[in-house]
Formats: C-alpha cells, structure tokens, sequence
DNA sequence: ACCGATAATGAACATAGTGTTGATTATTGA
DNA sequence: TCAATAATCAACACTATGTTCATTATCGGT
C-alpha cells in the first residue's frame, strides 16, 4: 500500500523536528542551533534525530527541497502557454499568483529561511525555480542582440526585484493577498520607475 | 601617536585571518568553519585568534561593519544635490558607479559574503545603505498616496534589483565596467520590462 | 642599540557538541 | 495478538571551544 514511511511514530517524530527547525532559526539562525537543541525543543531523544537526518544540514536540504519540489509540482500544472501572452497583456503570470499562494502558505518556516539569519543557498534555488517559470520561455522568443542590456544581467534583475518584493511581503505578515501582490509586481515590472512613482506632477520641487 | 593599534604584529595577524577567512567561506562556507581552520590556514596560534575575536561571529561582524562603513565614507563625500535631478535626467547616479568601484576593490570577500555560502545578514545591511543613498531622498520628495504601489514594495523591488545585479556581475568575474553596469542599470530601471527587451518587432510570433 | 611593553606561542584545562553503538521499551500495522 | 520497527537510554571516542599561564619574539620609542 506504500513504499513511502507511512509510520504514525515517523511522522510525528519528522514533523516535531521540523517545527523546532523552524522556531530555532527563528531565535538564533540555523548556524546556531545544535542537534540538542533540535532534539530538546521536538522533546525527543537525540539518538532519535540520527534515524532520520545525518546532521542538521541534511534536514535543511531536505525541507528546502520539498518546498522547492512542491512549487515545480504546480507549475507544471499550469498554462503551457503562458509566458509572452500575459507579459503582453500587462497581467500576472499565473505562476506568480499561485507562488505567493503557496508561499503564505507554508510562510511559517519560508519566512526564516528567506530572512536575514536565512540560508542564502535556498535564495539562489527560488530564484532559479521562479527563472525557468516565468522568464525562460520569454527569453527563448527574443532576438537577445535586439536587447537594450545583456541578458543575464536582465534576468537577475527581474528575479531578484521579485524576491526582493516577496521577502518585503513577509516580513511585513502577509497583508496583501497573493492576487493583489500580482498585480503590484507586474506594475512595476511593465512601467519604470518614474511611471511607477507618478513622477512629474509628483515632485515637490 | 595613535589611539589606534598600529602594531605591525596585529595588522598582519588580522590580514592574515581576513585572508583565511575569505578562502574559507568560499571552500565550506561560513557555517562550516572552525576557529582550528582559520588559524591554521593563517599560520598563526589558535591562542592569538581569541586576542582579537571574540568567536567566529565577532570576526565575521567586524569584516562586514568595515566594508559598510567604507561604503558610508565615500558615500557622504558625494554631491548632496543627487536624488532626483540625476534620476529625472535617466542618468547613472554618481553613488552607484562609486559603489562598483568600491565592490570590484574589494571583490575578493564580498564576492563570497553575497553568494549562495555568504550572510544573508549582510545583503540586508547592504541593500539599507543603498536605500538610504538612493531611494531615501527621491522618496521623500513624492507625494506617496500618488504612486501606483505601496511605497516600501517599491523599494524593495528597485534595491533587490540592483542587488542581484550586482551579484551577478560578481559572479560573472567583473567583466563590465563600473561605469558600463551603471548604464545597465538606469536602463533597466527607467524603462519597463517591454522597452528593455526591445519588444514589439522583436517577438517571433 | 637598547629595553620596556606587548604580541604571539605552546601546552594544558574543563566544557560541550558530534555521531555511533547496543540493549531495552513502546508503538505500529496487519 | 504479535512480529516489525520506531524511540529511548546510557555510554563511547572524538573534536572544537574558550580560557589560563609561562615563555619567547617582535615592536616602538628613546
């Protein structure tokens, strides 16, 4: 019925870990936390811990890599024909809208883990995810020696601006709902700043 | 003479840490070093590394402060009349060409505190020192309930961006010029996404 | 060139975390 | 109910930490 651990005691035992995982990077950064700490805060025994991880970098690497394999999952769910379409219509990406979806969440624990006292690793692997689904196909459909800038430094701009917004929406509790977030990014995205600003009426002097 | 130490025995020892320091981040990243590694790859007893750090952290802390507060010095000698004129005018803002001079002088270290085993910690003071020396002033000047966006997403999604430009561009070995990434980057923040791109007769379909 | 000050060394120390083992108890699924 | 296995507990050798103290080496100022 299962080749997968489907054991009660397993669960339990993962799911406290993980919960203490994320209280602790909370408190004193994952560099900090020892597999005692783990261990005491789960309230269980730390030879227990050993079943399950070999250290506490391989429970970092598993829990970031099920939050990233569970946002390839949807992804691949979506609109094949997304990409240009919905740059051109000035709209959301799909993609986007359903990214803050599942970020709010599991905001519990993507909330240290993209915070200052975060894994800059998982950084670099969001930003990769969020690439292939919703630049990539883009890029694909343009004459790159037509672009105003070099390519590479375009997309890292664009990924990380997003990011950036995503860790801002966090950190500030997640008061815009994913939609709204959307919409707020692909404003930006499509104007410059000065439009964005509402720039000339705007200044004060 | 100097309320300072200018004891040459410190300075070289603190080099040589630094220096260890450096190569270490980049071969296990900062989490993954012991005091034993540094003071062994810097050719120095274990003893005297506690005569100038408190731990690890303490090194790591005072490496990062000295870089911000470098940043902060040459920041303060610029022209106070910046701000918008220069962003009305779609021109490079003196602060940003000195700051990629500042980087590329000292990319040995920043390069691997802004990677994927750096300190998220860091790229949070960074991104508030380029918030304050570029946005802070221009923000001041709008009337916020006319922008288009929540003025801290705003932010946010203009810093993360040069942000993670810079980060690529020290990834990529520094090729372009201080100057030349300037230019990039006023382009990409002046015009929206489909301008940059040179979109509309650029699309093959 | 000297000499007092101080930086660096080397060895030892208690303390704490690591990862592993083997025997025992408790819980699970069928 | 019971065989399988997860969790516990105690013990283990090993490594890193941060501190100490006596000794040696180097510095800066005269």
């Amino acid at each position: 019925m299962s080749y997968q651990s489907v054991d009660k005691r397993v669960i339990r035992t993962k799911r406290m870990i993980r919960d203490a995982l994320t209280e602790l990077i909370q408190e004193k950064g994952f560099e900090g936390i020892t597999v005692r700490d783990l261990t005491t805060k789960a309230n269980i025994n730390r030879g227990t811990f050993y079943l399950h991880y070999r250290d506490k970098y391989d429970l970092l690497e598993q829990s970031e890599a099920e939050l990233i394999q569970g946002i390839q999952s949807f992804a691949k769910q979506l609109d094949p024909i997304t990409g240009v379409t919905y740059h051109l219509r000035n709209e959301p990406l799909p993609f986007v809208v359903k990214l803050f979806e599942y970020l709010e969440e599991h905001a519990d624990f993507i909330k240290v883990i993209l915070g200052p006292k975060g894994d800059p690793a998982f950084q670099a692997k969001l930003k990769e995810v969020m690439r292939e689904n919703m630049l990539e196909k883009l890029v694909k459909q343009l004459k790159t020696e037509k672009m105003l800038v070099p390519v590479d430094y375009f997309t890292s701009f664009f990924i990380s601006a997003y990011l950036g917004v995503i860790q801002k929406w966090l950190e500030n509790g997640m008061k815009q709902s994913p939609r709204e977030m959307s919409v707020i990014l692909s404003k930006m995205v499509f104007l410059g700043i000065l439009d964005v600003v509402g720039i000339k009426d705007n200044l004060s002097m």
